[in-house]
RNA sequence: GGACAGGUGGGUGAGUGGUUAAAACCAACAGACUGUAAAUCUGUCGCCCCUUGCGGGCUACGAAGGUUCGAAUCCUUCCCUGUCCA
């Protein structure tokens, strides 16, 4: 694709699936004069792994990049060591440069799976913020007052609770916003969350004397449980880096009104394509949905795949080929009986020996193919395939 | 610096001396049902030990001490958070 689309073609393909676009007018005008933009998107290494939530705004970025204009992805390399803002329940502990390295590098990685590398800025705030002096900081601070950095939702709902807020935590839309006057950003990027952050951007950069970025807010994709948003302290997403088959899964795991959601925020069909599928039958399109999110991060063959394994094993209840193994520990041995409580403790397929008992007890466990309730297994065979739930694994002496 | 309020299990939040491993709800896990969807129903939901029993032990209510036969509950000190005053 190239850059000479004609604007109001560029301007609805960019449109597609935001929530809000800060100014539309001085975008086009912004598109009629520069041609070429600089559009930027932040992210945080705080932890190694991306999710699709991520990707919601991965896919954006990717759309500039198709329109031929300029994708930086900055990495808050600086911003990180001081800690977040949104983390709203317990700071979290300072990050080392070497665990920052560690997750920008896996970042990376995962990010290039969507866009391409060739056209992509990869920046670090740590280039400015490094040498930043005690004076220019001040300088910062004195460009907003409390009273505006109060405005945010986020900050005036926490205030009128009474839960704390410290102070560098109210800086980081000053700090997030001064990235984009060192970039010279024409747009920025973020969740519907970052829109204050972003907001800031503008007005550092009009006293910088730049135009004031255009602004685009992306919407907040939901995680597995339907409701909340997705996030990995939460335990309902879908990282982009894990296996073919266990993205398949979780798909198929979502609800049906969830899954109109993901074909509107993570996938490329147009939004009447998304309502014919509501009139045919939803599994298929839920299978459709998690062949085209397999297919984004693995490959076709991947996607097929792992279908193919979900039908087998899920829906006709057949043993899947491959699965994890194991060897019997030492301690699951009890006068040459076999123990099975702490076998699956020791397997990864219970919490604790008390869940694994647990589980025994209501009946969740199956060995070669029967249910389990006994604790001890005597002269038990020399391979078992135990399911617990979701989960199997090959278990050998 | 002073006055006051508060810190309970993954979350919200009861509990003010004993049958409390701690109500209730949410989340989570497992089972039934199903399209491993939703909804619903059932069970579980600190850890460890013993071939498992309405069994034994250990740890837990911000931290450390103390009072008591016995503390999440009372006392002391400390830490943390918030409000008000300076």
């Amino acid at each position: 694709m190239n850059s000479v689309l004609p604007i109001d073609q560029q301007i609805a393909y960019i449109k597609k699936g935001i929530v809000e676009l800060i100014r539309e007018d001085d975008l086009r005008e912004r598109l009629a004069k520069k041609g070429k933009l600089r559009v930027k998107a932040g992210f945080d290494p705080t932890s190694p792994d991306l999710h699709l939530g991520h990707t919601v705004l991965i896919r954006k970025l990717k759309h500039f990049q198709d329109l031929g204009h300029t994708v930086i992805f900055l990495v808050g390399d600086s911003t990180a060591m001081i800690g977040d803002p949104s983390g709203r329940n317990t700071t979290r502990p300072p990050m080392t440069r070497k665990q920052i390295e560690a997750n920008t590098e896996t970042y990376k990685e995962q990010v290039f799976k969507l866009l391409d590398p060739a056209k992509t800025e990869v920046r670090y705030n740590s280039e400015w913020f490094g040498k930043f002096g005690f004076d220019e900081f001040v300088n910062l601070c004195s460009k907003y007052t409390i009273a505006r950095l109060l405005e945010r939702d986020e900050f005036s709902k926490r205030y009128a609770e009474k839960a704390p807020i410290s102070l560098h935590e109210l800086l980081y839309p000053l700090v997030q916003g001064y990235d984009s006057v060192a970039l010279e950003c024409d747009v920025e990027l973020g969740g519907t969350d970052q829109k204050f952050n972003l907001l800031v951007g503008r007005e550092l950069q009009k006293d910088a004397g730049q135009p004031p970025q255009i602004v685009l807010t992306m919407p907040i994709l939901e995680g597995l449980d339907g409701g909340r948003k997705m996030s990995k302290s939460l335990g309902n997403y879908i990282g982009i880096a894990e296996p073919p088959e266990v993205m398949f899964r979780k798909i198929m795991q979502i609800s049906d009104e969830l899954m109109f959601r993901y074909y509107e925020l993570l996938t490329d069909l147009s939004l009447p394509e998304i309502a014919a599928l509501r009139t045919g039958h939803p599994m298929e399109a839920k299978m459709q949905l998690g062949r085209m999110i397999v297919t984004d991060f693995h490959s076709a063959e991947a996607a097929a795949k792992a279908q193919d394994e979900f039908t087998h094993v899920v829906r006709q209840k057949e043993v899947p080929e491959e699965m994890q193994s194991a060897t019997i520990p030492p301690q699951a041995w009890s006068n040459g009986n076999l123990r099975v409580d702490k076998l699956l403790a020791h397997a990864g397929l219970a919490d604790s020996v008390t869940d694994a008992t647990r589980k025994l007890k209501s009946g969740a466990v199956k060995i070669n193919g029967e249910r389990c309730g006994a604790l001890l297994l005597e002269n038990p065979a020399a391979e078992l395939v135990i399911q617990v739930g979701k989960q199997w694994r090959r278990v050998t002496r």
